[in-house]
DNA sequence: ACCTGAACACCGTTCAAGT
DNA sequence: ACCTGAACACCGTTCAAGT
């Protein structure tokens, strides 16, 4: 697995650790505040001035996405073997329930992220989901499991709308039985 | 139809006055910035000073609520009206649509509201919602159209969900598809 | 190169003073 | 009763000065 770490070229020593304590503690704030955490406190927790982490984090936007970006290779990496699974649906519905449950383990950032930033559209992040999507999607539905007239975008609005709509309450339980029926209507 | 305006009792003539305009123009200005709008700026606007705008909306939530009161009370009515409908599956699907048509002639603020205000699930607007939903819902499943195993709270946060995703690309023709998927999953 | 923190502009919220 | 707007605290963002 390819960790942000990883992709830190050359950086000078403390820099590289700036950057990875903002990180840690940005998840923290989010996951405690929202995605509207202060950035000031942020830095100030971080140990760091401001101006250091927009440095490294231009906007907002910069930020959030490389707090989500570890869950995010994830299941990149998690829908590459699924494409080898025996049942394309099943593989479909597991990614998708996997999908879930990284919303959740963020509290609810990535579908806030989603929902309320027009950048998202347009970020890496979000194509290499869409692609990660597709390819399940595709699979299913050449397969006969899954009706064709639905496409990777929808899909992942609809379970991103389920995890938002839960982001306040996060009933896993009710969370999954919504996915259930979402993946019912599925069916051709 | 009971507006907000003939709730106010005894108030005194500037006072309603300025009551209605902050109201007017926190419409545009939700649908313009969004839930997070400037409650200054909304002030200014409307011609008051902003202690006037805290004297009528304590919170900004209060204010969020008395924007989407109407549309609520419209889709409440809507209900009653749709519960002597011939078809109970048809009568829940139309009114699920209404909701989507809301959500989006707000330009999304009711789904975010929902979705980011802890508030939501305790005010009377909630309650409101969630008994017209129970009581179609309760028709067409003892009609046994709609699967017995879904409550009314999940319905709910399923189409918000849908119309949050949807908030930054507001693709009508996208949603209501969503929202028919959504509808075939809910069949026995 | 990278970091710091002061500086500026802006917003939320309260409250003393006004009518 | 209700309104106003100044006052305070806080945050986002930039940038000159430092290492």
């Amino acid at each position: 697995m390819v960790t942000s770490t990883t992709l830190q070229r050359a950086k000078r020593a403390d820099a590289l650790r700036n950057y990875e304590q903002i990180l840690t503690v940005a998840k923290e704030a989010f996951a405690e505040d929202g995605p509207d955490a202060s950035l000031e406190e942020i830095a100030r927790r971080a140990g760091v001035g401001v101006g250091t982490l927009y440095r490294h984090f231009p906007t907002r936007f910069a930020l959030q996405e490389a707090v989500l970006r570890d869950g995010i290779e994830e299941l990149a990496a998690k829908a590459d073997e699924l494409l080898d699974a025996p049942s394309p649906g099943e593989a479909l519905a597991q990614w998708l329930r996997a999908q879930l449950l990284n919303d959740s383990r963020n509290h609810g950032l990535g579908a806030a992220v989603v929902a309320s930033m027009p950048e998202w559209n347009n970020s890496g992040s979000c194509q290499r989901m869409t692609a990660s999507a597709a390819a399940l999607l595709a699979r299913a539905q050449a397969a006969g499991e899954v009706r064709s007239d639905i496409d990777a975008p929808s899909l992942l609005h609809l379970v991103h709308g389920i995890a938002l709509a839960h982001q306040h309450a996060p009933d896993t339980v009710r969370a999954e039985k919504l996915l259930a029926i979402m993946l019912d209507g599925l069916r051709p």
